[in-house]
DNA sequence: ATAGTTTATTTAAACGTTTAAACAAAATTT
DNA sequence: AAATTTTGTTTAAACGTTTAAATAAACTAT
């Protein structure tokens, strides 16, 4: 009932009739060397029979640090932040940090509150899926020398912190795989943003068709990143009426191809014999689809892994090192339906 | 480049000339009849000049709170939890709470951890997806007095606080629909396990089924909670094996939906002509199968919403209360598909 | 014997708040 | 004019740690 009072420095310190700075110096194992073994070993026994934990906000107050590490994600409730969260989770908490989330929603007044709000809690660092134009915001980060790297999206002209995948690598990849299933004529939706990383999609797919030998006219949509449905509807039937010969259909995100694939479903499209779809992002949902949907997968793993090693790396010595890591993923071709892991 | 000093409450009282208590009252609005008025406004005034932020690990090291709420999932990668996630992020970054999020993973040792972790950062309360046989777990929490809600799974027997949906209540629903539709052999694809919320959903599918009339003989499936393609496909194949005449489906949660979806586009059976699916949760995806799956969706939001305003209540006034609330859903059946939201 | 080292431990200040209690000055009552 | 109350503010301790500096005791070395 009654909250159970934590035990604390003096209590280990009054039972084993040392000082409470002894105590400190042994469990944080500061000068070892200095410290009588005998004592040592006895404090350490005294300290795992009473269940010792120390007080992360005592701690943090006196060091500056609060072993927490914050996360902005563009929206939780969207399966890849949540994926990508998942692993920044796994890599964070093996480090005894605890990792606080937020949501901003590609709206920059939820994004500046949850940067001061956790901030203001002290965090050690930060994880940042960037909003449209926060660089003034991120330029404030940098500036307060708050350790934190951006990932999925950046700005290439400024020297932020940065791990994502290489997204001009991966729709130009893209590209190449269906040409070489004997596509003739793609067609390209992704949206319509200022988003960087979005830019480098089109520019990886123009680039690969214009390689190849194809022309892009027409053949590029870009909706709008609201009201999906009726967006993607629309941009699907513009791109069969203007290219009757269109063979092929690259998407830009996994979100945009489900719309994809909801509006070939619809219309009966004749999927991938007269039309292939070729996805972003891994989903567990592409194989509800009748025929295999091949995709690009962004390595999710590595960058949530390198993202947070490099945090690490920055909370411990600050200011030492930058980084930029523009990492490939891997194309995804149809497997046998039965044999999925 | 170097970390900004941040203000604290002597800046401002040195600027003000006045005591660091003052200004602590002040801001905190204490004692708002015996402090002058002039001097309020000037000390305001002052602050936020130099925009001050309370230092929220000196604040909670005196005060014992930190402002923080810890939500422990089952899985963040999962839609189900990440959607529920973010629902309680809205509620709780209204209050002016940070929230920290762990994964348990359906593992006892990681939620003992993610719980201790979380206690130890003295978060102010906790929102709890527990993990099977918990019990002991979940009642240290409650005798520590440490404000808490389980949600979504509990234990009936026990006085936990608890906000979630109401199992035996909506496959019992959907089991009505099914036979409102004309069906007339209803299979149920579930876990098994010991949570009582599946035994709650296996309980109000074989009731409602009894009430029409129908037998449950070999009509329902509990397949293991791992390796869900294979099982699931084994069940489906044994469920239509037994039962030619089996003219419904229906699952215990969106995941299962997902994988008996995948069953039946592999299978090319005739849905929903010859057989009916039924699926539980909402889920994006259930639109890219050819024909409309209708679903029991869980008051998530109501859940989420909930279970913040009682822990917040709690937080604010201890073991003042107790609740279990056991909300209803609703059927979600089959709008045509062009008119999405 | 005395000074200098080494070894083992303690003292005390600091981190940035909150808050009970003390205080001083002004106003009010006797 | 003395005593009391009211008004406005300050003092100082406390929350649970960390850590530089001080200290004390036990060993060398001279």
């Amino acid at each position: 009932m009654s909250k159970t009072r934590k035990v604390k420095l003096s209590d280990i310190a009054k039972e084993a009739e040392v000082s409470i700075a002894l105590v400190s110096y042994v469990l944080n194992n500061r000068h070892p060397d200095r410290i009588k073994k005998e004592t040592a070993a006895r404090i350490k026994k005294i300290a795992k029979k009473l269940n010792y934990r120390p007080n992360p906000l005592a701690k943090g107050l006196r060091t500056q640090k609060s072993n927490a590490i914050g996360l902005i994600l563009a929206d939780l409730a969207n399966p890849f932040s949540a994926q990508i969260a998942r692993i920044i989770e796994d890599n964070v908490i093996g480090s005894d940090y605890i990792l606080l989330i937020g949501s901003m929603d590609e709206n920059m007044d939820k994004f500046r509150k949850l940067v001061d709000t956790f901030v203001n809690h002290s965090v050690d660092g930060l994880i940042i899926v960037s909003p449209e134009n926060a660089i003034k915001e991120i330029k404030a980060i940098q500036k307060q020398g708050i350790p934190h790297v951006l990932i999925d999206r950046y700005f290439p002209e400024l020297p932020f912190n940065f791990v994502g995948n290489d997204n001009f690598f991966s729709t130009r990849s893209c590209v190449e795989q269906l040409v070489g299933n004997g596509r003739k004529s793609i067609g390209f939706i992704t949206h319509d943003t200022d988003y960087f990383h979005f830019h480098e999609r089109k520019r990886g797919f123009v680039t690969a068709c214009h390689e190849f030998g194809m022309n892009t006219e027409n053949k590029v949509m870009e909706v709008a990143l609201s009201d999906l449905n009726t967006n993607v509807d629309r941009a699907m039937a513009t791109l069969l009426a203007k290219n009757p010969d269109m063979d092929a259909i690259l998407f830009s995100t996994s979100v945009l191809t489900l719309y994809g694939l909801k509006y070939a479903v619809r219309n009966q499209l004749n999927v991938p014999e007269r039309i292939e779809f070729m996805g972003f992002d891994k989903a567990e949902y592409y194989d509800i689809f009748p025929s295999p949907i091949p995709y690009y997968e962004q390595p999710l793993e590595e960058i949530g892994k390198r993202a947070v090693d490099f945090l690490m790396l920055e909370i411990a010595k600050p200011g030492a090192q930058t980084v930029r890591e523009i990492v490939k993923g891997s194309l995804k071709v149809a497997k046998p339906l039965i044999e999925k892991s």
